[in-house]
DNA sequence: GGACGTTACGTGCTACGTAAGGATC
DNA sequence: GATCCTTACGTAGCACGTAACGTCC
């Protein structure tokens, strides 16, 4: 079948010629935004309908029914079934779900959009991080963003790096703020903030305070107390003392910097903690001896789902905790599709940070 | 407000915990995908609800009362109403709506995935496209697409540069081939096809088959047929002139060069169009004089909706057309999000074609 | 007065929940 | 046997069409 078309007539005869109707605007469209949530949800559990069910608030024949309907509707199966359970997702499903995931965010963000225009300085700001920045790095910045924004409910949910990246990801939390594990996902747009290094807590009068300059080797001769693995730039750490050969002798590891001083106090170890988790005030028991020339520097990022709508303040977040951080720059680099681009000119952005 | 909340416990805890649902998953989803429509195409129909509901074959309260139910949600208006009448579209209303058409897009990107995967060979393809390319240029690809894909349905429509560019942007086809007019949709990328250049054609024994080289000058002394404006590089021909002075004296402007060529038998004037145009066959009767070397090359473009899901057989479509135009590298210039570094991007592309 | 959008009302479809049935591990 | 998906059925809600009303040009 070949048609060809005339419309020189009207600049919209088109659409009023029958011809057209068929491929034209999806006006028989039967595709419902829930069969792309219960799709999504029913991927998100494992294949597992019934959880899926119960995450959704809604009955599971439900949720097989619609899906069904869907599938029914653009003639391809989704799900590979084995008998009556979902064993797999089709290739075709594999796509479609990445098309839905965009479909859905998409809607999210029309709800921004007009939440925006309805109250510029009123909604909700969801930051999943890890302890070290909750207690050391964000406390100020939160003060000041609640002065300016009393009316943005802030939710802070902390976790691991791995577990931050998937909320931000799943648009379960706007921002992830953490140091470790947030290349991985190309879908977050990952923002460098600060650079930081560690430095090394004693209790007075311990030999390390005696030496004039402390090195690797000193710190591998002592028992240490740091970060668990996958935390706060433990990685670095452990780089360092295997690149000169050294094995540390690592007798407790913790989550948060609080812990790993206590422990400092009761004399288990030399503590490595991050260099902004040293407090002047609460901390003056212990001796802080900088580490800045052992390590090589951590950053750390803020991450956001790729084609978020960011509202207002969510940009005089980001530039409040990251001053560098203008809404033209953070735009420019949102906007930049291929996950290696977009490192690549975040790498420029580090280059710029001040050095620690 | 300030939430905090601690999630060591599960990977997936988050969910169950009733804290995260208000801000979670859009659970309470009530938008649809119909009222979308409905925005679109009132914004379309020029803020006309009653032909609106014509083109989309429903009724005109039907409309308004979504339209009422979707602001309702949002809590902002999409439209600015005078009394009773549409009047305007709100800033708010302007965002949603560009939201809007690329979840609509993207609805119809996950019908053409399930085509894709249900029968990678039957399918439409409709493409917008001027005389010049259906006439000339495309014939002997059509021949060749229809060979290879006997179940894609073809679907021509003819029009000019700037509706065969709105019709591509609206998603009403998927390929716009023309050669004027194609940098001013943002939303379209466009690819460079193949350049070419003009010829002109005069009657046998015409005074300027007499001269050794024709030039400028000797154009501007006869009466001339060409080209409307808008259409098929007729820009192109107006700039030289203009730039070397020179006042055209042009008698006759067609849409297409079947037109301008019988009024050049008619001896009307002498004709300047495509060099393509000039059938060595069927025109034999009239005399064909090289003009490259008077006017800039022009380029002929396809493009399509930036977001558009290609099926197999579009690629294979434009890689018949234009055999530089590789799958990869039309995802490569796909992906580019700003106009005007996919811009930049097609001229590198431009240069590497055959010279006229 | 004509075109257009809104309100009111009736109807038919459909999504959803409950309950029972069958498959898989 | 426990878990999980499907089918069947009843209900409640909602979208849609018709008709009448109000409004703007």
């Amino acid at each position: 079948m070949l048609i060809i078309a005339s419309l020189y007539a009207s600049s919209r005869a088109i659409s009023s010629d029958s011809q057209y109707t068929a491929n034209d605007d999806n006006t028989d469209l039967r595709m419902k935004l829930r069969q792309l949530i219960y799709i999504r949800e029913v991927a998100r559990c494992n294949l597992n309908i019934t959880t899926a069910a119960e995450r959704l608030f809604t009955s599971q024949p439900g949720i097989s029914k619609q899906i069904k309907q869907l599938e029914d509707e653009l003639g391809v199966d989704i799900f590979a079934r084995n008998g009556k359970h979902l064993a797999n997702i089709t290739p075709a499903g594999q796509r479609i779900l990445e098309i839905a995931e965009r479909v859905l965010g998409d809607t999210e963000n029309i709800q921004r959009v007009a939440e925006e225009y309805r109250a510029a300085d009123r909604g909700n700001l969801s930051i999943a991080t890890t302890h070290t920045q909750a207690r050391y790095a964000l406390p100020g910045v939160v003060k000041e963003f609640k002065a300016r924004y009393p009316d943005v409910a802030l939710h802070l949910h902390q976790g691991s790096p791995p577990q931050i990246a998937r909320l931000a990801a799943n648009g379960e939390a706007d921002f992830a703020i953490a140091t470790e594990a947030m290349e991985h996902f190309d879908e977050l747009v990952m923002l460098p903030c600060y650079h930081w290094n560690r430095c090394i807590l004693v209790p007075p009068h311990h030999p390390l305070t005696h030496g004039s300059s402390v090195g690797l080797a000193d710190l591998a001769r002592h028992p240490i107390v740091t970060y668990t693995f996958g935390f706060t730039g433990r990685s670095k750490l452990d780089q360092a003392f295997t690149a000169r050969g050294l094995k540390p002798n690592v007798v407790l590891t913790a989550v948060d910097a609080d812990v790993i001083k206590t422990y400092v106090r009761l004399g288990l170890g030399i503590g490595i903690v991050a260099n902004m988790a040293y407090d002047e005030e609460l901390d003056k028991d212990l001796v802080k001896i900088d580490a800045s020339h052992l390590f090589s520097q951590s950053t750390t990022h803020i991450g956001f789902r790729r084609g978020l709508f960011l509202r207002a303040y969510m940009y005089d977040f980001m530039h409040t905790f990251a001053p560098h951080l203008g809404r033209e720059d953070i735009n420019e680099i949102a906007a930049i599709t291929d996950p290696a681009a977009r490192r690549q000119r975040c790498a420029a952005l580090m280059e710029a940070l001040p050095r620690v």
